[in-house]
RNA sequence: GCCCUUGUAGUUCAAUGGAUAGAACGGCUCACUCCUAACGAGCUGAUGUAGGUUCGAUUCCUACCAGGGGCACCA
């Protein structure tokens, strides 16, 4: 347990027996961190909270609660004071601010871990890219999202299991396969056959040949495909065969879909190392799409769901869940999606023995999503309580008119996740002076600070906000960035190098605070911002938070030499190592690598 | 039609039912012989509308206005 989770604790059972309150039913203590240091470090509003059921005057109470705690003996807190309409505020002691410094330089990367979920199992899907396109802004607020939901379940104690679904198969890839058989051809003489394809490979153009990467390379392949399907009937039916085929397991066409399957995989790949993205399983639907039919069938014989006229089989979440029905298994006997997401979840849900499911997936799903959970946990697969759906909002470009604009592949507004960290680079190394201070240094500065930008611009927000990507102003340099908070961790790093010896945690002892304290005060809360996070699965508190340590730091850092030779130098270089400290694990848990110099 | 969801400075984002609604960008000042100015200090400026619940509402409820998403054999 951490110092203010300790304090906390302590304060709360202080208040509990409080002789005003001693009687009360299901009595709970809020002790929160106050909303203006003007208010002090943490308040409670307890006196306002039951003034009414006591009938008595809240300040007053206030003033009775108070004068109670000020009998106790509480070394965390200096002061304790009522203000209107009855709040009671509590005041940091100097000990404990520094009591603070000193836990985070002794925990090291481990200041912040908390156990809330130790001994729990999660399992957490994201990102799962399809493999007939380039990933865009979408599949990276998707990826950024579960990765640090990852690492947030990770800091507050559970063990996490990370997977993506691969869907490569079905007519989306038969497009992308006709689209590369017909429009790829070097020569336009060529039968747009399989057959063909297969005796004359290299009269086919590789992404290398058109001078692009193997997933721009793909996506043209789709676009085209799905273009002239569209307009040709022989097309369309040619990519239906294609399927058929598939699934008949002709060798032919399956070696073109690997053929292009690997070009898609390279691209992908690609991009999430680039990311340091990392699933510990991927599902391939070529491997499962055929599964989850027996679940229906079970669930046809407990009488749980219906079989219509013509065959197919029907939903019953109307009457006990107030979902709107949907469809299981189509009239032929096929499987859809939610099929497939039935049988997925139970297999998760036993291979891991996961006690929480997780799905990172975009808000126009939640309609399913819900249908699978009551579905999965009519089969007692699981209880709806053990199924999230993490949604996130939607990632669009700012219109003509100032407006939302979503992304539309139709339109060719489709963002890239290389394009944009590509151009982010080109900004910072626009920046030539600061370049050419470290370039030798730190390899590869651009491309770090570029990803710290990008991951943070798409962390910052809460991730259920539609977010407004506009390059100019979302990923920006100064201000409030990644590149700020990486600054910040340079600066004080540079000290840190300066003086050159090992900073130990006993120097803090006994020490007075001065310009530091709101730099304290802010150290002091980073357990309690990955508690948030947990309870709003979102990392953004996190981010939010290390702009305002980073602020709290640089602002100190103008007003106060810290190498001054003063008795006080070596605890506040304890504060700058514990500051750089919480900054590196803020940004660990954004996914961020922090570089020593820039 | 039904269900879900969003509306905060000029712009991009914050604010676990609390107190004086915070930042950043932009604009206007100030500041660089000093541990990294990719910095710091100051000024400017906002809760869609109307009700309700509450000691207290950006937050909860209702209606309206304006966006976005979804609604059975697609993925």
């Amino acid at each position: 347990m951490n110092g203010l989770e300790c304090l906390i604790k302590e304060l709360q059972t202080h208040v509990k027996v409080c002789p005003q309150l001693v009687g009360m039913e299901d009595l709970f203590v809020h002790i929160e961190r106050s909303s203006h240091p003007n208010f002090g470090d943490l308040t409670t509003n307890i006196a306002l909270q039951y003034s009414k059921t006591l009938g008595v005057n809240p300040i007053e109470l206030a003033e009775e609660i108070a004068a109670h705690l000020g009998g106790v003996s509480l070394s965390g807190i200096a002061k304790i004071e009522v203000r209107k309409p009855g709040f009671i505020n509590f005041y940091f002691s100097d000990e404990f601010l520094s009591t603070n410094v000193a836990d985070v330089v002794e925990q090291g990367a481990n200041f912040g871990r908390g156990e809330k979920l130790k001994g729990q199992r999660w399992v957490v899907e994201h990102t799962s890219p399809n493999p007939n396109k380039a990933m865009h802004l979408g599949h990276l607020r998707n990826n950024l999202v579960g990765m640090s939901l990852y690492r947030v379940l990770q800091w507050n104690g559970a063990t996490v299991t990370t997977d993506e679904i691969d869907n490569n198969r079905g007519i989306a890839i038969a497009k992308v396969m006709y689209g590369f058989l017909a429009h790829m051809k070097k020569d336009s003489d060529l039968p747009t056959e399989v057959s063909a394809w297969l005796a004359h490979k290299n009269q086919w153009f590789t992404p290398e040949e058109k001078g692009v990467g193997p997933d721009v390379f793909v996506t043209e392949c789709y676009v085209l495909g799905e273009k002239t399907t569209k307009e040709n009937e022989a097309a369309e039916k040619f990519t239906r065969q294609l399927v058929v085929d598939w699934e008949h397991g002709d060798t032919a066409v399956r070696e073109l879909w690997e053929h292009v399957l690997s070009y898609a995989y390279a691209g992908i790949e690609k991009t999430l190392n680039r990311l340091d993205s990392h699933f510990d399983r991927v599902w391939h639907e070529h491997e499962h799409y055929q599964e989850g039919k027996q679940y229906v069938e079970a669930g046809l014989e407990k009488g749980i769901f219906q079989k219509l006229e013509d065959g197919a089989v029907l939903t019953n979440l109307e009457s006990s869940y107030g979902l709107p029905d949907t469809i299981l298994l189509k009239r032929d006997g096929t499987a859809l999606y939610i099929t497939q997401d039935i049988a997925l979840t139970a297999r998760k849900k036993k291979e891991y023995n996961a006690d929480k499911l997780v799905w990172v997936v975009g808000p126009d799903q939640s309609l399913a999503m819900k249908q699978v959970f009551a579905v999965c946990e009519q089969l007692g697969i699981g209880e709806l309580e053990d199924f999230t759906h993490v949604s996130y909002g939607y990632v669009g470009l700012k219109a003509g008119d100032g407006g939302f604009q979503k992304m539309s592949s139709r339109e060719g507004t489709v963002v890239l996740i290389d394009d944009v960290i590509d151009a982010v680079k080109a900004k910072i190394e626009a920046n030539e002076s600061a370049l050419e201070r470290n370039h030798e240094l730190v390899p590869d500065l651009s491309e770090k600070l570029a990803i710290a930008a990008v991951k943070f611009a798409i962390l910052k927000p809460d991730r259920t906000q539609d977010l407004t990507f506009d390059i100019n102003q979302s990923v920006n340099v100064h201000g409030d960035s990644g590149v700020y908070v990486m600054y910040s961790y340079v600066r004080a790093k540079s000290i840190l190098e300066k003086y050159g010896r090992e900073v130990l945690a006993q120097n803090v002892v006994g020490v007075k605070v001065g310009g530091e304290k709101e730099l304290l005060r802010s150290l002091a809360f980073f357990p309690n911002v990955i508690e948030r996070s947990l309870v709003d699965l979102s990392a953004h508190h996190v981010a939010t938070y290390l702009l305002e340590i980073s602020s709290a730091f640089n602002s100190w850092y103008g007003s106060e030499s810290i190498l001054d030779g003063s008795d006080r130098e070596i605890y506040k270089l304890a504060v700058v190592q514990a500051t750089s400290q919480v900054l590196k694990n803020g940004l660990a848990i954004l996914g961020i690598q922090t570089v020593e110099r820039m």
